[in-house]
Order: C-alpha cells, then structure tokens, then sequence
DNA sequence: TCCCATAAACTACATTTGTAGTAGTTTTGT
DNA sequence: ACAAAACTACTACAAATGTAGTTTATGGGA
C-alpha cells in the first residue's frame, strides 16, 4: 500500500490519537496547513478506499474512521527505503548522522553506549 | 525542492557515481528495474529542469550531467520529516527501533563504537 | 564520404495527489 | 415542527509522476 504525504499525515493523527471523525481529524490538520473540511474528507475517503482506515461506529452523523494498519508495516517498509536511499543501506550511517546533527541528547547516546557494549557481553549466549 | 522516488533514485546514481550520461544512467537503472531509455531520460531532463543535476561536458554526443545539489541538503530536510512522522520527531526512538529490530550488523556496531570513541576524544576542544 | 545506430528533444498520456466546490441529507436547537 | 448547521457523497481540476513513443540530428564506423 503506498500513501501519499497528506495521507501520511492523516495516518499519523489516526494512530496516535484514535478513532475519530473527519471533522476531528480536519480540527487537528488545521493547527498545522489551512486546508478546506472537504479536502480533509477526500484523503480520508481514498485512506478508506486503499483500506488504511475502516468505519467504525457512528456518532450522530459523523462517521467514526480508525486505522486498519499498523504504523510500523508503514515504516518498517519505508525506513530501509529511506535508509538505502541516504545512507548507503547502512543503518549506522543514520545514527552517526544523528549524534553529529546533534539530534541525539547525552542521555540518548549514554543508552546507545550501554546497549552496545552490553550486546557484546550478551553475544556468547 | 522536491523530488519523487523515480528522480531520488536516479539522483542517487549521480551521487554514489558521479557524472555520468544518460546511457550510463540507464545501464545502471536497469539492473533493478525494467524501464525504456526514454523514461530514464525523460527524469533527467526534469532533474535538470528543477536544478538538481547540470550539464558538465559532452563526449561525443552523450551530454553528461553531474549532481547540483548535495545528498546532505536533501537528507537534511526529509529525516526530521520521517523522524516526525514515524517516531514522533523524537530521534532516540528511531535508534531505539534500529536496535529491536536487530537493523544492525556488527559492521554497523563496529562503525558506531568507533564513532562514538572518537567523538568523546574530541568533545573537549 | 555516407549511412546508421544512437542520443537528444519533444510530445503524449494515464494515474496519483493536493485541493476544494456542490448537492443532498440528517441531526438538533428553538 | 422546522430551519439551520454540519456532515457525507460526489464531482472537478490542475499539477506532478511514471512511463514511453516520435522526430530529428549527428558522431563514427565501413
């Protein structure tokens, strides 16, 4: 299934806050981008029709619309994509992209240290 | 500027190879997929028109293009963008997916413990 | 020198995407 | 009960994208 930036964006607001209707997800576009309520409800008709969302209940008129697939089989397919694209297939790259865009807080990489100087240690099993 | 997948493809041959030819372009291309010179061809006229590529020199009456634009200036502005949409603009988490997805190698361990090394050697300076 | 394979330039076209208007319908406040 | 507000369904349309054919010109081999 390929979605498109808007829809992406629509996805988002679906997996991190829920079921909602177009009118609440049109409510939360609009911090961000001015878009009209219609657009909002046609990215939410092809999410519906490309089946990333599906109806779930009805309050008043609204539809109810929720995610029907999981976030990560979006990014589990996307991120190696993005990963082969800009950093040569090598994951690492990223990471070292990370901490020297300073993207990664002191607490971060502390983690980072520990996870790989404990998966050494752990390696043996 | 943005750029579509076709187009991210063929600017990462001009990156990852230099300049090259159309033909050569294609050659290359074709390894992964099956499509008509033309087509090939016809993304690199708009590479060219959008800026991305440029005219370098011409061998015989292949023109050759190079790359205008650095990977990095493109990176640069879609990892915030993934980061944000897949992991709540929140980096660390990204990492934290790397490491449980076992996306790492040893070479990447490696890479990183070395990186990680040498940037602490420099930090006080 | 002359022809042809090849490359560039131009044109074409279906599909996807972003964007929104209109028409019809139903809930709900008064 | 009725009208207004709001919500859905449908239609529209330009721009971007993936894909490739046609036309034209020319570098280079026979």
């Amino acid at each position: 299934m390929k979605l498109s930036d808007f829809e992406l964006d629509v996805m988002q607001l679906f997996w991190d806050e829920g079921p909602s209707s177009a009118a609440t997800i049109h409510k939360w576009i609009t911090k961000d981008k001015n878009v009209a309520y219609t657009t909002v409800k046609t990215i939410i008709d092809r999410l519906e029709e490309k089946g990333a969302i599906q109806r779930t209940s009805i309050e008043g008129r609204s539809i109810i619309f929720a995610a029907a697939i999981k976030k990560e089989a979006i990014s589990t397919k996307l991120l190696p994509e993005f990963v082969r694209r800009f950093f040569h297939g090598n994951s690492s790259q990223l990471v070292a992209h990370l901490i020297k865009d300073d993207k990664l807080s002191e607490e971060d990489i502390s983690y980072l240290e520990t996870f790989l100087a404990n998966r050494k240690t752990n390696k043996g099993e």
